[in-house]
DNA sequence: AAAAAGTACTATGCAATACATGGTACTGTT
DNA sequence: AACAGTACCATGTATTGCATAGTACTTTTT
């Protein structure tokens, strides 16, 4: 049992919906998206968004356009699709039940 | 991509800390905890509990003692461990920091 | 001009975990 | 004796975060 460990398994699932989020805001390319999670203290790295982008885009919820760089290869743009703003809804609303579960929960000791 | 899915990858790695706080306020047996977390709307199965009863009691953070039942078989009664509350209290520290940050990212929408 | 460094995307394999499923064992009721 | 209910346990599967390694393009350095 390892502390890392059980963050990572705590992250697990909340990528989706913060992707989502920050995508319904402006699109977005990976490598902004993992700048903007690492200030917001969500640690995530390239071999986790890329496979989740795909995902995502495969399932309708992104779609992407290429733009060319000034600096370094081009860019693939992510942007969230209707179907992806509906899904967002439905995660948004799981994620304030979970909380208030965990909350329920956990507040009797401390 | 399925919103069921997403909602058991969003509970990932909150159980544990959800279990931990319970056992820190009183021991319990697991079909107590299953309906416990019932009441709280976060669905848990059989098949998902007892494995993670028993890595967290392999790991030192929980201990079991039986006990008869009044009617069916002996219980086995598992309470916390100092190492346990060690390991509670930073979970604790890491499910605040994880949601203040979960809400940072997705605040801006909406 | 060639080499190095930086940026961005992609592919493969592993480990951890929630859950489905099926099974064992004990007690009390019919 | 058969059945239902309670409680625990074992095995296999799917998903996912991440490590690792690789490709391709551009700019800077030598």
């Amino acid at each position: 049992m390892n502390l890392e460990n059980t963050k990572a398994q705590m992250r697990k699932g909340i990528l989706e919906y913060c992707i989502l989020a920050l995508l319904s805001d402006k699109e977005a390319y990976a490598s902004e998206l993992i700048q903007t999670l690492k200030e917001a203290r969500l640690l995530v790295v390239e071999g986790t968004i890329y496979p989740l982008l795909t995902r995502l885009k495969n399932d309708g919820l992104l779609n992407y356009r290429w733009e060319e760089s000034t600096g370094g290869p081009p860019r693939k743009y992510y942007m969230i699709t209707p179907l992806g703003k509906d899904f967002l809804k439905e995660l948004a609303k799981t994620w304030v039940q979970l909380t208030q579960s965990v909350q329920k929960v956990t507040q009797t000791n401390q």
